[in-house]
RNA sequence: GUGAGUGUAGUUCAGCGGUUAGAGCACUGGAUUGUGGUUCCAGGUGUCGGGGGUUCGAAUCCCCUCACUCACCCCA
């Protein structure tokens, strides 16, 4: 019987999972600095904290959520993204009261039901940081100047972080009817999928990519024309704090995010290189969304996720930091085979790596064993080295060899 | 959900109507006794993705199916 794994799954072997915990060790390194603290959040929840957040005419929600009955009959869905568990978790044990900012980080997989391809996946992880209780743009400008020494301590170029601001309720309203009396007359020139926009949500008619809804939005009104005088004051704030922190940002009047609760600040860093799928992180405010699942009134919150596959990808041909073994034992008779292995054990206890073969193959493809795994000595012990207590040590950079003492090998490497 | 491309050894691929289907890499062993990377020699494996059809003959042509990949859509 054949298994293979689920679609749009991946495994992930050795010289990767190191990018991985690269990416992983450096993210929460550089967080910790910024005051976030890591949260852990369950992979599952009631699928309603994903409908009502995301939002019912969503591609999310609408056809690419993983959700089933469990045996008690509740509708479950995995988490297709990380958002709306945080400010669940946030709003179920009160974190508001505890303290007046909270910042948090996460890692993990969603899981969204999707055709894969280039940087896209079934399963995928996702680092992302979420900040409560304040409006002030300066939360806006710290989290994006995060975000930047991030990918420069991950190495990363040739990244282009654009921003926007798509208002507020208050504004927003307003806007769209703009827009919509826009395309009023070009209706039926939009595509179908802009149609079906143009009733429901018509700020995504501006980020469409169909080359004919590109050309019909040529002249249309832009969003930061139509924000309101607090949403506009935030936004230009914002923009000024960034340029006071050399955070090189576009502005892109046309970034529209596909989630309903984001309000105000939207932003996504583009990567070239990296093919259709080429964001790897993007986020935005969501002031009304701990409102939404029952927090206080007025808690304005923040957040953005990176795309982890994605980054990997990136940085996977350039990253070298590779681990070695310290030492390789080639063991010649039965008898050194158990001295190996005595070693071996004494050694590891002591936090060296250490390499044995499991069988009795010959010095030379021993040998060819330890270049293979690039161990950086061998010691070999033979008959004759078990009765004088001594055996030859190789560095195999330089190929010196000298005798070791077999009962000095362990305060040798230690 | 839509479209395109690709499925041949562990892997990357060649073969594209005609005997027993090949190569590189990887792996294992060897090149005077117990010393790696280079070189040389030797060794094995394939339901040619699956099913059906055309043909004297199919890995090769046709149909169906499955899988993978890329793109659209959407997004991290």
């Amino acid at each position: 019987m054949n298994h293979r794994g689920v679609k749009g799954t991946q495994d992930i072997f050795t010289p990767e999972v190191e990018v991985w915990r690269f990416i992983e060790s450096t993210a929460s390194r550089v967080f910790e600095n910024f005051g976030f603290q890591e949260i852990r959040v369950p992979i599952i929840e009631h699928t309603d904290v994903f409908t009502r957040s995301i939002g019912e005419t969503t591609d999310i929600v609408e056809k690419e959520m993983y959700t089933f009955q469990d045996k008690g009959g509740r509708s479950i869905t995995l988490r297709p993204e990380g958002t709306a568990p945080v400010v669940r978790a946030f709003v179920q044990h009160s974190l508001y009261a505890k303290r007046p900012i909270n910042k948090f980080y996460y890692t993990g997989p969603m899981f969204r039901y999707e055709r894969p391809q280039a940087g896209r996946y079934r399963q995928f992880q996702q680092i992302g940081v979420e900040a409560f209780g304040s409006d002030d743009p300066r939360l806006d400008a710290e989290m994006l100047l995060m975000l930047k020494l991030l990918l420069e301590k991950l190495g990363l170029k040739d990244l282009d972080c654009q921003v926007n601001s798509i208002g507020c309720p208050e504004c927003r309203p307003g806007y769209m009817d703009v827009v919509r009396a826009y395309f009023h007359d070009l209706y039926g020139e939009l595509c179908s999928e802009c149609q079906r926009r143009f009733e429901i949500n018509p700020l995504r008619i501006m980020d469409c990519k169909a080359p004919k809804c590109r050309e019909l939005r040529v002249g249309a009104p832009s969003v930061l024309d139509y924000l309101d005088n607090d949403c506009s004051r935030h936004f230009n704030a914002l923009t000024g704090m960034l340029q006071a922190l050399e955070v090189p940002y576009t502005v892109n009047p046309n970034l529209i995010r596909g989630l309903d609760y984001y309000t105000r600040t939207t932003f996504e860093v583009i990567a070239s290189g990296l093919g259709a799928q080429n964001a790897v992180a993007a986020g935005g405010r969501y002031d009304g969304l701990v409102a939404e699942f029952g927090g206080p009134e007025k808690t304005p919150a923040l957040g953005f996720a990176i795309g982890v596959e994605r980054m990997v990808s990136l940085i996977k041909e350039t990253y070298k930091h590779r681990r070695r073994p310290a030492l390789f034992i080639a063991a010649l008779s039965k008898e050194a085979e158990k001295m190996a292995l005595i070693l071996s054990g004494r050694l590891r206890g002591k936090g060296v790596w250490t390499e044995i073969s499991y069988d009795s193959a010959s010095l030379k493809s021993q040998m060819r064993r330890a270049d293979k795994l690039n161990a950086e000595y061998v010691l070999i012990i033979g008959e004759e080295e078990l009765k004088r207590g001594s055996a030859p040590l190789r560095n195999m950079n330089t190929k010196e060899q000298v005798d070791l003492w077999l009962d000095k090998v362990v305060e040798q490497f230690t």
